[in-house]
DNA sequence: ATTGTTATTGAACGATCGTACAATAAGGAT
DNA sequence: ATCCTTATTGTACGATCGTTCAATAACAAT
């Protein structure tokens, strides 16, 4: 009968049978857990980061985590995962400098940029050396994300005519980026974003390059 | 009876009743327990900061920890001061210069830069913004040691003539150093203490300073 | 030798953790 | 309308968490 796909808001109030809970895609409800780990992990740390607190931030029972999710290591490691999507995603359309350029001002867009999300990555951070898949999924991710800015380094070197060592710089950026993530995540009243990003600018224009 | 004095590791050997345990006074343990949670934490990070493990760790009973620290948190205080008692030691007697210099290489000295030392403190950091009072703490820590940067840099400045912001430098250095210690916790391979070192001395000369 | 102080032990408590699992029901297919 | 799949619920379980506390014993003082 197709009455059911009619109703009106309205008729679902008068009618006393409503659902007791809406299912959802599996990738749908698996983002929902995802940024509900994400936030527990933003507002309570690691101790923050409960089978308890994720479902009620979620806004489902207890169980729903082992069905979407094998245990909770594994939800982890997606969460991470997720956190470093954008690290590996779109570098390959812009010129090296605009890359390069783009990459900073990502970092430090009010979007990646909060308290919140970088509260999250600090408890992420003090678990990955204590977490054997979750530290190889972070090697992986780290390997790419420098390559990344590596290449870009090397090829405005060529065109510039720099010497500069390409993997040393780089490394030298992710330190400083990482650096000012953690200090604007402890003192987030002596920064503004664009002071940060000017920070990251400036170790670069030191190298000789024209950013 | 003086017997017992005398008593060689021998003659205790043949007595059966040797001490089961050794009393040691209140400052000795309260230490010893602040090792053995350092350790734990490098070993396990904030999950492995457990009560159980601390006390294993430090060859004492279960019940101990609570006769000598009121809380657990309160030894999370008590050893994050440890950690952070070097920062605010000792820098008076030399130059400003020599300061500096001497902050970067005890920060990227063996004693410092070891893998178990920075996962201990990669735990601490993502639970201080999750903890009020070691919040307070670290904050108390970081200001006294951005001012010794800070004045060191000013002082230098007005010797040498040089114009720089000193309040951000400082903060560009320590986000250099700490995340330096964030890329060596998680890919030790990649890095040489003098590489570290010099790395800070590069941010510093790229300023003027005379290092 | 005996006493007194207190560092230390070890068991016990309730709370909360992650996971397993049977019961339920939502919603598409028929 | 009925059936089927499976997303979802809620309870239960054993393990482990931090803390409390009475009992024990080390060792200095007498």
């Amino acid at each position: 009968m197709l009455l059911q796909s009619f109703l009106t808001a309205e008729s679902m109030q008068a009618n006393t049978k409503q659902a007791a809970y809406r299912r959802k895609s599996p990738a749908e409800r698996r983002r929902e857990l995802i940024d509900a780990g994400i936030a527990c992990l933003g507002e309570g740390g690691m101790s923050g980061f409960t089978i308890d607190r994720i479902c009620t931030h979620a806004g489902v029972s207890r169980g729903l985590i082992n069905h979407h999710f094998r245990t909770k290591d594994e939800l982890l490691l997606q969460i991470y995962a997720a956190m470093t999507e954008h690290l590996i995603g779109e570098g390959d359309s812009a010129s090296p400098l605009e890359d390069l350029r783009g990459i900073i001002d990502f970092n430090f867009d009010e979007h990646s940029f909060n308290t919140a999300n970088l509260r999250a990555w600090l408890s992420v951070w003090g678990e990955i050396a204590n977490n054997r898949p979750l530290f190889e999924l972070h090697r992986q991710r780290y390997e790419v994300f420098k390559s990344r800015i590596e290449a870009d380094l090397r090829e405005i070197a060529a065109q510039c005519g720099l010497a500069i060592e390409s993997g040393r710089v780089a490394r030298q950026l992710i330190a400083l980026i990482d650096g000012l993530w953690l200090e604007y995540c402890l003192h987030p009243e002596e920064f503004t974003l664009a002071m940060a990003r000017e920070d990251c600018y400036h170790l670069l224009r030191d190298r000789g390059i024209p950013l």
